[in-house]
DNA sequence: CTTGACCTTTGACCATAGTCTAATGTTTAT
DNA sequence: ATAAACATTAGACTATGGTCAAAGGTCAAG
């Protein structure tokens, strides 16, 4: 069949040589075949196995949660609800991370508006709050 | 006045010995006086500066972006509008992240509807998207 | 005077996700 | 045959924000 030495692996499924080496010391993907020149050589499917670490990092999973997505689909005694708990839990952290996100977000709005963006930093409110409002005499910064 | 030594300083801003010297390595507050014995010794308003510093990384700003408000509060060419800038800037990149995170976020939702959570992971729909719909046969994970 | 609490320094270490270098070996193309 | 392109390894380095350890000096209380 088709075998793909490193660099061609890399290329068709869009990530670095180093990136796929690091994958192999993180136990992401399995120690491939080596030629007699010690060349590493991969089946075409290992393609697909890179894409699927992408994709699954762009939906927020970390190389550690990927791994465990792998053991989790090699494992006979494991069932779709475990999958679909994992996901339901990352979809709670990203509800938690936007809920977060937007309240500094409002926050910051508010300071914002309240500077009308003229005259000398030590009149501006921004700076003003983050100082605790009226605080900090000056001039003991680095 | 008041001094501090490095202990009862860390404990009033809420923060540990470490960090305080870890921010003085970083530039995000002076080196401070010593006495006789090399103990360092903080004036009160230290306090407020620490704390500036944990509001402001609240506020979604690093280290190094709290360096360089703090170069702008004593900078005398520096004027309000540059604070508002930053603080603008800082709002746009929260907003972006959190489009970002909505849309895994629905990506997500999506997925785990479509899995029922009945049955061997080999039949989870979840997997099957993240490996391409149908790709990678079997038994090659580490 | 000794114990414990506190302080000092340098430097290593944690997680995260790679990225890059150096020195060396192999394959491919002209 | 020789150069370019590609591969190998170990290990250092990046950024972020600290955290911890070792080995020692200082200070207050009993
Ligand atoms: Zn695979
Ligand atoms: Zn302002
Ligand atoms: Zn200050
Ligand atoms: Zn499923």
């Amino acid at each position: 069949m088709n075998e793909l030495t490193i660099g061609k692996l890399a290329k068709k499924a869009g990530v670095t040589i180093d990136t796929v080496r690091f994958y192999e010391r993180r136990g992401l993907i399995n120690e491939p075949a080596r030629t007699q020149s010690n060349y590493r050589i991969y089946p075409e499917e290992e393609v697909a196995h890179l894409r699927f670490i992408k994709k699954a990092k762009e939906l927020g999973f970390s190389l550690n949660e990927i791994k465990q997505l792998f053991k989790l689909q090699d494992d006979p005694k494991a069932s779709k609800s475990d999958v679909k708990e994992w996901t339901e839990i990352k979809i709670w952290e990203i509800r938690r991370r936007i809920e977060d996100l937007s309240k500094i977000l409002s926050a910051l709005e508010q300071l914002t508006v309240s500077c009308d963006g003229h005259g000398p930093v030590s009149e501006c409110p921004i700076i003003g709050v983050l100082s605790g409002d009226l605080e900090e005499s000056k001039q003991h910064h680095p």
